[in-house]
DNA sequence: AGATTGTTTTTGACTCCTCAAAATGTTGCT
DNA sequence: AGCAACATTTTGAGGAGTCAAAAACAATCT
């Protein structure tokens, strides 16, 4: 059985090669673990030994189909316990990041499918992350973000791609949920700042950084 | 913070100090760990060095006060776990202890609080093991077992002290949960029997080993 | 008291994961 | 082509937890 270090390598080459396919650099992997990256190196080493990565070494490493399906099983983990912490024992959407990343490893499989099941199987987390199926097939759609998409044209916040707990909460407080009704008013790449209009009245103002982490689709 | 395996040697040493409160021995705990002698020496010496135990050389271990607190705690969240699994994912009773031994050094005291609420605030778990509370109070009361209690009289099964699931089946199998109404008819020390007669009719033989893992109180 | 038995401790070695710092390779620039 | 900047790999070391086997000790029996 794979060690929960090893299950968080996994995970986290997948997360990085989301998109383009192509191979995860030793940078962004060690950046994304949080070690040096003469350890991931290391690490990488080891687990392509055990056949769940492919090393090309000083270009970058990519998940084998026996690793994927170990990183997607692991990301499923997380989602759906992060679905049920919210849901069920009501916690905050900016806590259950951390929990579930500890939870993610000490939870079986057959928790897991009741879980699923007590759930209402949903496909996206409180973040609007998708959450893999059980045959491990992934949604992974391509959405426009409030930093690029078209002005004055209603939309839905459909997911926020950062966990951390400050922004979760900041996205909170202007009503940015996932779920949530808004449209462009304006955008001015030069002093880098998005101006928005909610349905409601509501004008919330943020940086062209934080808009390019909120996922929107067209909507009513 | 205490890794794992450290708690999980504080909450053994609670465990195998449960009644009497005086020395464990390393024998005993290195059986419970799982590991050689040798193995449980050098652990308990280096959380000695840490102030979680006492350790007196050649004769035992035993908590200090800051040592009891956290393996309180653990045992808090194993037996609050074994809940939810049972009462709210309606996982087997059998299977529950197993994925609890891994989620009690997962979960946070924030989600181990909700966890309390939703399940009400229980004081047993569904072996009828006691559930310390949060003030780390643990209600550790002595009860007959099916192996030493008076026959004929009207009994409660309140406890069942083994979690080895091949057991737990067999005593669900023979309807001697935590609850049932039960009485002794007759018990052959020489055979090694104990005859059982149930509220309803059934008449259950067990071993004289396996009756005194049943904990019972005089009932209704 | 002396010998035997069983328990505990010590010692040396190993796995897993990590870091610091030096060595090496790649890419882009002049 | 030569050099600088940057990323990656290698090397040596250390902490946590474990085992096998030898040494030390305690308890018990003659
Ligand atoms: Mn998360
Ligand atoms: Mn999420
Ligand atoms: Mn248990
Ligand atoms: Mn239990």
């Amino acid at each position: 059985m794979a060690t929960s270090t090893v299950e968080n390598y996994l995970k986290h080459v997948l997360l990085l090669s989301e998109g383009g396919d192509d191979l995860v650099s030793m940078g962004a992997l060690a950046t994304a673990m949080e070690v040096v990256p003469g350890t991931a190196t290391t690490m990488v080493k080891a687990i392509a030994g055990e056949g769940l990565v492919e090393h090309q070494p000083r270009y970058g490493v990519k998940l084998t189909a026996k690793g994927r399906r170990l990183a997607l099983n692991v990301l499923r983990k997380h989602r759906l316990i992060e679905t049920f912490l919210v849901n069920v024992l009501k916690m905050d959407w900016s806590k259950v990041h951390e929990e579930a990343e500890q939870l993610e490893h000490a939870i079986s499989d057959e928790v897991l499918d009741r879980l699923d099941a007590l759930l209402g199987h949903p496909t996206t987390d409180p973040h609007g992350d998708p959450i893999p199926n059980r045959q491990g097939r992934l949604n992974s759609q391509v959405y426009a973000t409030l930093a690029t998409c078209a002005l004055d044209i209603p939309l839905r916040v459909v997911r926020v791609t950062e966990q951390s707990a400050e922004f979760l909460q900041f996205v909170e407080q202007n009503g940015l949920l996932p779920g949530a009704g808004i449209r462009v008013a304006d955008r001015n790449l030069t002093a880098g700042l998005v101006k928005l209009k909610k349905t409601g009245g509501r004008t919330p103002i943020v940086s062209v950084a934080a808009a390019g982490k909120i996922l929107v689709e067209p909507g009513k």
